[in-house]
DNA sequence: ACGCGTCTCCCCCAAAAGTCGGAGTTGCGC
DNA sequence: GCGCAACTCCGACTTTTGGGGGAGACGCGT
């Protein structure tokens, strides 16, 4: 038996949810919380298997309190997150607090239990429209490396290590110790970098490095 | 009424999949094919709303096929890639390929059917242990958001934009153009923030902002 | 031997960036 | 009204950066 915690502010939408949720025999809804203060106490208190989170509350908004409940709670729940807008803005931050579904809000009841399934099982459930970025952005991490790969390719073996050391955030002078060589030298690499590849200071080789796949999110801690 | 076109080198399976989708009465099996060259043929040939592909074939494996359909009959055309093993190895190469779906053959016939409309309907259709990679792989494996989180909080929204331009990188001048404030200001602006975020200078700044996510890759073009 | 590209380094110079301290304005909460 | 935070600006200062030359050394291919 699934056990499920409905949380929405809307009491009309909760009650929704839990009818269609509660008709199959083999899905239970164990407490309904209407913001997420509610719904960290109730996650606490129940331990539910899937959470159907908003992410539009007063209090505290779902993101939050996803991430407070799996920190809290522990990743055996799964959350889902429900939206009925554009999940732009939130997708990003939903997936990095931990998330395992995103779905809106329109989804077809039959979806929506096939989701609570899928995600109790280990699996994650994203809105189509989502699933398609994500693989835009898997793909483009290789994809696109194509593409800059030319304008990379113009560079030499070691202008591109200081292009490397710029996108980790080093100063000349920094560069310089790390290659053993001299400040001078490193100004020169730079200069050619910058000229190369059209950039105008190193803040933009940052930006370069980031697109072009040379320097990866999340290959690096930003100690600094 | 959508057009399909299955692909398999098992006859049987080939006909299993084609009976199931065809009896839905909005989709149409325009052909079958039993290898990749035989598929990019009929692809050619009958211009299929969606593909189903298996993976393991004679002459031409799927990922090939795919491939070269979508390159050379368009990319109108959505290709799930059908598979009976552990996609681990295949689904890295499909995605770049540019798969609209990746699915296990022991999918519930509903849910096939059902991937396949979201495909035709431009979504994309993930087994969910594939989709929960894909979010790890993305979330980068690591609760870093509170981290980071937390210290671009202590930003205020003025700061946060102009963190925005900076990874955008702008120059001064460019900010204080953009946000319609004179450049004292956004230097006034730009010591806060790297103080705040306790960063030496903008190219650091950069760095951070693709780490913390709000700077996203392939969000944007590298013209400068 | 010669040219070529790369890596190394130098000087000078201008522009941009960043720091420091100060200061006026608004708006918000107590 | 008062404190406070945020946004706005200023001026002067130091540091860093980037450009524009140039130059010596090395290796590589013709």
């Amino acid at each position: 038996m699934l056990r499920v915690l409905v949380v929405d502010d809307q009491a009309l939408v909760r009650r929704g949810f839990a009818m269609v949720l509660g008709n199959e025999s083999d899905i239970e809804v164990v407490a309904e919380a209407g913001d997420g203060l509610e719904a960290i106490d109730a996650a606490r208190a129940h331990k539910p298997d899937v959470i159907l989170m908003d992410i539009r509350m007063p209090e505290l908004d779902g993101l939050e309190s996803t991430a407070r409940i799996l920190a809290e709670v522990g990743d055996e729940t799964r959350i889902i997150i429900l939206t009925t807008f554009d999940p732009d803005e939130y997708i990003y931050r939903a997936l990095r607090a931990g998330a395992s579904g995103f779905v809106l809000k329109d989804i077809p009841p039959e979806a929506l239990v096939a989701a609570v399934r899928t995600v109790a099982a280990g699996g994650a459930m994203l809105d189509p429209t989502i699933t398609r970025r994500l693989i835009a952005r898997f793909a483009g991490d290789l994809g696109t490396e194509q593409d800059y790969g030319e304008r990379l390719e113009r560079l030499t073996a070691r202008e591109r290590e200081v292009l490397e050391a710029i996108a980790d955030g080093k100063s000349n002078l920094e560069i310089a110790d790390a290659l053993f060589i001299g400040p001078a030298t490193v100004k020169s690499h730079v200069s050619s970098v910058l000229s190369k590849l059209g950039l105008r200071d190193r803040a933009q080789a940052v930006v370069f490095a980031y697109e072009c796949g040379l320097a990866k999110v999340g290959a690096r801690d930003v100690g600094f």
